[in-house]
DNA sequence: CGGATCTTTGAGCGGGGTCAAATTAGGTGG
DNA sequence: CCACCTAATTTGACCCCGCTCAAAGATCCG
């Protein structure tokens, strides 16, 4: 058992992330500062928000995993994402009186409620906030465009090496190990987010491990040979 | 020759749309009262701007036609949309330094600069302006996950049609033909963005023209059945 | 312990990719 | 205006990656 073994029972234990730092926590910080920030438990299984709901407010995740998918009116479904501690949730929805896609809860999570009309009030009173929400929606864009890239470029088991690549870079950040981690997705989440059937992911899991650039055993996973892996997908992941 | 032709006509002749009144017409009418608006044509083939480029502008579509290119540090490119009059570029680059895509002229453009120090100025002044920019990133972010949805659940023919039924519909509302018009990218072009290769992208139009849902030669696109066209699509586009 | 769900693995097939050639446009200079 | 060249598009033939269908563990829940 590696040191690096700590942090992931921490992860699993749901608390709170070691050394978090980034841009949009000071966002957050701010935030609570002007306006009432109402906190919200939410159990794997339930919905964050759905499809059709009214939008009242944006939701920051301060614990927990969760997915968000997209719906079609005739009832295919895609995941365009997963967010973890530090993500910002609903933001595609301003501008709209209702929310556009389902936010379902991976793993029981704890989130903050930033009601819609108090960010906008907010906005106005501090100046630097504007910025940053545009700053915070732009990186939106181009994260969902660098998927695009994978999905429309890469076969099947270079995008799965590109997603546990991503998943250890975004776990990295909140100070977990990028090397070992347990996938709070089931292989289906992840088959629809990489536009693949969930047998392609299992395949490509298993084939990742044949060459000994990981290990998986069900939902633990090791990055055994990250320069490989990211050598395999073209290094479009930004993992240390 | 059927009368939707004279605004085909206009579109060729990069003349200004009829009839657009779409949101974001608001927000330039706004920032041309409040800043100074720089011109500039820029012809086909032509960058508009290109990834690592000084971001400095927002980049307002007045006439033309451009596509955005994702790219990755071993070469790959994918196109991530198709840009006309009423579209807003560069957004994507918001609170970065840099460009971190190519835009590229395809029809002889005019493009409107919003240099980007001014907007934020403006936005500070006019506070409804936040948030039009704010819905205008919100709309972006909604349109890629459609074409995630459109691209993860939907098979190479599908995928044609409704990118077809998506032009249409954005031809429409900038007061141009519908069912009568002119593809302003190539074939390859249209295959990047639905994740498909080339060939695939012109077997499944030569096989929706068979079906006599369309009419296609070369560039020159007529939808003859429209309500089949959506209904192989499953709906998930807005056309009348 | 038993049932539901998730995951893995196999066997076989087919949609879309690859490779190649033919056709057509379009551009350029004679 | 035509000959030539380049680039875009179409179509065919073939093949393979990833999908489908199926069954067998594995895990988790009550």
């Amino acid at each position: 058992m590696d040191t690096s073994f700590a942090p992931l029972a921490a992860q699993t234990g749901n608390a709170q992330p070691p050394g978090y730092d980034a841009p949009l926590e000071l966002d957050i910080a701010h935030l609570q500062r002007h306006m009432v920030v109402t906190r919200r438990k939410v159990r794997a299984g339930q919905y964050l928000y759905r499809n059709g709901q009214p939008f009242r407010a944006l939701h920051f995740v301060h614990a927990g995993f969760l997915k968000t998918c997209e719906l079609s009116e005739d009832g295919r479904e895609q995941v365009t994402g997963f967010r973890m501690h530090g993500d910002l949730l609903g933001v595609e929805s301003i501008g709209l009186g209702a929310h556009t896609c389902d936010a379902v809860v991976l793993d029981d999570a704890e989130i903050w409620e930033l009601p819609y009309p108090l960010v906008l009030d907010a906005l106005q009173r501090i100046p630097e906030l504007q910025v940053r929400l545009a700053a915070a929606l732009a990186e939106e864009i181009r994260r969902d465009r660098v998927w695009m890239l994978v999905i429309g470029t890469l076969p099947a088991e270079q995008r799965v090496a590109a997603f546990l690549l991503d998943l250890a870079s975004r776990l990295a950040r909140l100070g977990f190990s990028a090397r070992h981690f347990i996938l709070r997705m089931g292989r289906a989440d992840i088959a629809s987010f990489l536009a693949l059937k969930h047998e392609t992911v299992s395949r490509a899991l298993s084939h990742l491990e044949k060459l000994e650039y990981i290990s998986v055993l069900r939902r633990e996973v090791r990055l055994l040979d990250i320069p490989k892996l990211r050598a395999c997908v073209g290094t479009p992941c930004t993992l240390q």
